[in-house]
DNA sequence: AAATCGGGGTG
DNA sequence: CACCCAGATTT
């Protein structure tokens, strides 16, 4: 055996001690065969209904899996059901005005998804014909749709035989192979994806891929114990011959949160609210708020605020502190309730109706304490 | 690789 | 209160 040979056995060697642990990872033809069946037979009879699975044409699977990125289902369902009746086309998308496109997605959270939806329509109208791409790499370069995505459209859409790899498939397949690496980490990831690759059935991915969903869901559930008898692909599952379902998937990385202190006016001139447009990159771009300012200011602060700009302040009264939480940062907000008088408007405000609040401008939650009062 | 980007449900 | 969710994009 020339030293080529044994120079590269024992690099695989090192690799396969490095990169893999214990592990599972190792499946027989029979045994994926079986795996498939498991799961599919289990998907027919247990899966979810839901509205985007009665009619899965490919708009509304994109549509679907956009809203579904970070996001809860029975968050998403009514915003879909919304969102398809208002705008049921991709042309009807690349031409909706962009305040009702924001309006229709406030209180979801991620607003970028929303623009990224309508560029992404005005390049299907004008490269492909008005449709989705068919194909993995002119999927990947529309705005909003990355690995996963890609994935969910080809596979529930097209039944085309290709992973569909989101947090809940990380987390089954971590187990099934009683993976301990952090799955975090773009070599375990790259690890569990692989696995994915062998187990998906050449037909019925989409359902496969959904089967995957569905028990990331009800059964092998991310926080809390995972029903592990319930489970139809348990006696496969690595985590759960060796006691580890509760234990597994490993996560890193505990990010530090940052507390920003915030103070926020609502200002009333002929029983018209101030609104403030918010500007087109980072945090809740292009939604409307209410003014507001760095740091806890004081009563006469915020009466030399309005002055300078104009107005007559005619009451001022604080209102109840409030907390934000977003999954990066914590707002502390007060408030103060102000009426003025005055003609002189600044031109970044717009003078809004209680009307034009329900129905025209998006506001984000951390405001909305402040306009039920 | 790490930070950014929402909001709500859950233990 | 910390963690997570049908992730993508930027730094």
């Amino acid at each position: 055996m020339s030293l080529f040979f044994r120079l590269l056995m024992i690099f695989v060697d090192i690799e396969s001690v490095e990169i893999r642990p214990l592990i599972r990872y190792n499946f027989g033809m029979d045994e994926i065969k079986e795996f498939q069946e498991a799961l599919l037979n289990w998907y027919r009879k247990s899966g979810r209904v839901l509205p985007w699975r009665s009619d899965p044409s490919p708009y509304k699977v994109w549509i679907s899996e956009i809203m579904l990125q970070q996001t809860r289902v029975d968050t998403v369902i009514p915003y879909f059901n919304r969102f398809i009746s208002e705008i049921p086309t991709i042309k009807d998308l690349a031409e909706t005005d962009d305040e009702k496109l924001y309006k229709l997605w406030q209180g979801l959270g991620y607003y970028r998804r929303a623009s990224h939806l309508k560029k992404a329509a005005q390049i299907m109208v004008d490269q492909y014909n008005g449709r989705l791409p068919e194909n993995f790499n002119d999927l990947l370069t529309l705005p909003g749709i990355g690995a996963y995505t890609a994935g969910a459209i080809l596979s529930i859409a097209f039944n085309i035989s290709i992973p569909a790899v989101d947090g809940n498939v990380f987390r089954i397949i971590a187990r099934i192979n009683a993976e301990t690496g952090d799955i975090q980490k773009a070599s375990v990831k790259k690890r569990l994806e692989a696995c994915v690759k062998e187990l998906i059935p050449s037909t019925d991915a989409g359902d496969f891929n959904q089967a995957l969903m569905d028990l990331g869901a009800n059964i092998c559930i991310p926080n809390g114990i995972p029903k592990c008898e319930e489970c139809p692909v348990k006696n496969f599952c690595k985590a759960y011959s060796e006691g580890l379902a509760y234990t597994l998937p490993v996560k890193g990385n505990k990010a530090v949160r940052k507390t920003q202190e915030i103070t926020v006016l609502k200002i009333l001139r002929d029983n018209r609210l101030a609104l403030r447009k918010r500007e087109e990159k980072g945090l809740l771009s292009n939604l409307w708020e209410l003014p507001n300012y760095q740091s806890f200011l004081t009563e006469e602060q915020c009466i030399k605020i309005l002055q300078n700009n104009g107005f007559k302040v005619t009451s001022i009264m604080p209102m109840e502190r409030v907390k934000h939480a977003f999954s990066h940062m914590d707002w502390i907000m007060i408030g103060y309730l102000i009426t003025v008088e005055g003609n002189e408007d600044l031109s970044s405000w717009t003078w809004v109706t209680r009307e034009e609040i329900l129905n025209v401008y998006s506001i984000p939650s951390a405001f909305l304490p402040f306009l039920s009062v």
